[in-house]
RNA sequence: GGCGGGGUAGCCAAGUGGUAAGGCAGGGCUCUGCAAAAGCCCCAUUCGUCGGUUCGAGUCCGACCCUCGCCUCCA
């Protein structure tokens, strides 16, 4: 009955059940962007996932609190304003509205707060004196700040439930860049990272000199504000789990170490990285895609979101080009069945069919087994097809199976498109291609639906009258 | 080296002990003046390999092979 999800932190299957006494309000946390550039098809995917999690939880009656940051302060960020010689807002803003606009395209709900790492400043100037309070962060030689492990560990802290990474084999020293060369211990991280003549204008002074964060806690300042101590769920994709989360837990746990003993978030959960045609995404294989690119190649939102929605968060997602042709002939499946029930069903209005809806619902409840789903979801397109076809369906029982596609669409959320104007040019030259057609003048009919077509429209005949739909290339 | 995902039809993919969902592609049919579109039907004796447990294994156990990822840039 209840929903089951999968915890990184248990690495198990486990009932979902919120804080909230009442069981009622859920409190979620996305890791957003890092407006440095275009997000990828890689970035959408866990994206789409974040927001089918919020869908679910809607439409399983909760309310949902839902916060996503923008991390528009952080190392990329920074060496990028100095190449383009731009201020720091003027930059990010770019990457930021970019980002909105494909989220949008995505048709992901807006979360309900977006915070700005650089509006918290403050937050996360707090949360550092806490941790230097409990004398688990230090200040090192150039002023920069770092959380220590040992001291947080030896204090009773846990450092590791995520990942599961035994530290003491760990080898310092690897990839230890030059601006921490003085820290205490290798695994310790930057809270704080003093001002250097790179930066720029990019600095905010504090107690500890002029600086900026560290990568990871802005998250825990922002989370904390926004949803409290300890919140329901927290999600990003995979990578995120070490460093970036295993070090929030440390942070907002450590700052009231002792005198708190709730876990900073119940449940975490990671969506998968995509490949693309079965390799690795990267600018120098030649696959790396923006949505930009797939929408210039013609492709729809709808599409792209169906194919990233159909299989299992928590799999590897082979994204391919074969892929989305095929997403795009699978929705017009579903497309069709939808216009075909429109016309069925009028004016009247109904409620959805409760067996389609409690058997999506079963294989939802299943930590998001979506593949399942759409496997329900086909079957019941077929048989309503079947019965347009055969026996004919009712208007009631097709306003039904409207009525529970939009229950069922308010968790995939495909943005289907409202159907293009069609140009009165194109009604005209349609009416008389069927004006000739009734007098048997089939050549002159052909040389219209050529002409309709060159036209970018398509003039389909069907046993209920002409359709004009505009025409697809690819 | 440590930790963790995967290997099911041409491709994607569900299925955790009872005899292989679903999507795409492909084939056939229906409808049609012809098309197109759409719909319906068909499409894995078999689940990486080899052993084992069991009345029964894609599912459990053991060994092996292959593949992808993470181990302080990353969605």
């Amino acid at each position: 009955m209840s929903i089951k999800v999968f915890n990184t932190l248990s690495r198990n299957l486990e009932d979902f059940i919120p804080l909230d006494p009442n069981g009622k309000q859920v409190d979620i946390y996305c890791c957003g962007p890092t407006v440095y550039g275009y997000i990828h098809i890689g970035n959408i995917r866990t994206f789409v996932f974040s927001d089918l999690v919020r869908r679910y939880l809607e439409f399983s009656g909760y309310e949902v609190r839902h916060v996503m940051n923008i991390t528009d302060v952080e190392d990329k960020i920074i060496r990028r304003v100095a190449e383009t010689g731009k201020s720091l807002t003027e930059f990010t803003q770019v990457y930021e509205k970019a980002f909105l606009r494909d989220f949008k395209s995505m048709n992901c709900l807006s979360p309900h707060h977006m915070p700005r790492a650089t509006e918290h400043i403050q937050s996360i100037i707090d949360l550092i004196g806490k941790l230097m309070h409990k004398g688990i962060a230090y200040q090192v030689q150039d002023g920069s700040i770092y959380f220590s492990i040992e001291k947080y560990r030896s204090k009773g802290g846990q450092y590791g439930r995520l990942i599961h990474l035994n530290f003491e084999e760990m080898r310092p020293g690897d990839r230890v860049s030059q601006d921490e060369y003085d820290k205490e211990s290798a695994a310790d991280f930057a809270l704080w990272k003093a001002r250097v003549p790179e930066d720029g204008e990019v600095y905010w002074p504090s107690p500890w000199g002029e600086g900026r964060p560290g990568w990871h806690i802005e998250c825990s300042a922002m989370s904390m504000k926004i949803l409290g101590r300890s919140f329901d769920l927290h999600l990003g994709g995979e990578d995120l789990v070490f460093p970036h989360h295993e070090d929030e837990i440390a942070q907002s746990e450590g700052a009231d170490l002792g005198e708190n003993d709730q876990p900073f978030v119940k449940y975490w959960m990671h969506g998968a990285h995509l490949q693309v045609e079965g390799r690795k995404m990267s600018k120098s294989l030649g696959n790396f895609h923006t949505l930009r690119d797939l929408f210039d190649q013609g492709f729809a939102g709808v599409e792209v979101r169906y194919l990233l929605t159909s299989s299992h968060y928590r799999e590897t997602f082979n994204f391919t080009m074969d892929g989305l042709r095929g997403a795009r002939s699978a929705m017009s499946r579903i497309k069709e069945c939808l216009e075909k029930l429109r016309e069925v069903a009028g004016e009247t209005k109904s409620t959805p069919t409760e067996e389609v809806i409690s058997r999506f619902t079963e294989a939802m409840d299943d930590d998001l087994n979506v593949s399942k789903a759409w496997g329900i979801v086909f079957d019941w397109i077929r048989s309503l097809n079947k019965q347009i076809a055969d026996t004919g369906l009712n208007p009631t029982q097709a306003a039904a199976a409207l009525a529970s596609w939009d229950r069922i669409n308010s968790v995939f959320g495909l943005p289907f498109d409202p159907s293009d104007e069609i140009p009165e040019e194109i009604l005209k030259l349609a009416e008389l291609r069927q004006e000739a057609r009734q007098s048997r003048e089939f050549e002159t009919a052909d040389k219209l639906r050529d002409q309709i077509q060159s036209k970018g429209w398509r003039v389909e005949d069907s046993p209920t009258g002409i359709k004009i739909k505009p025409f697809q290339i690819s």
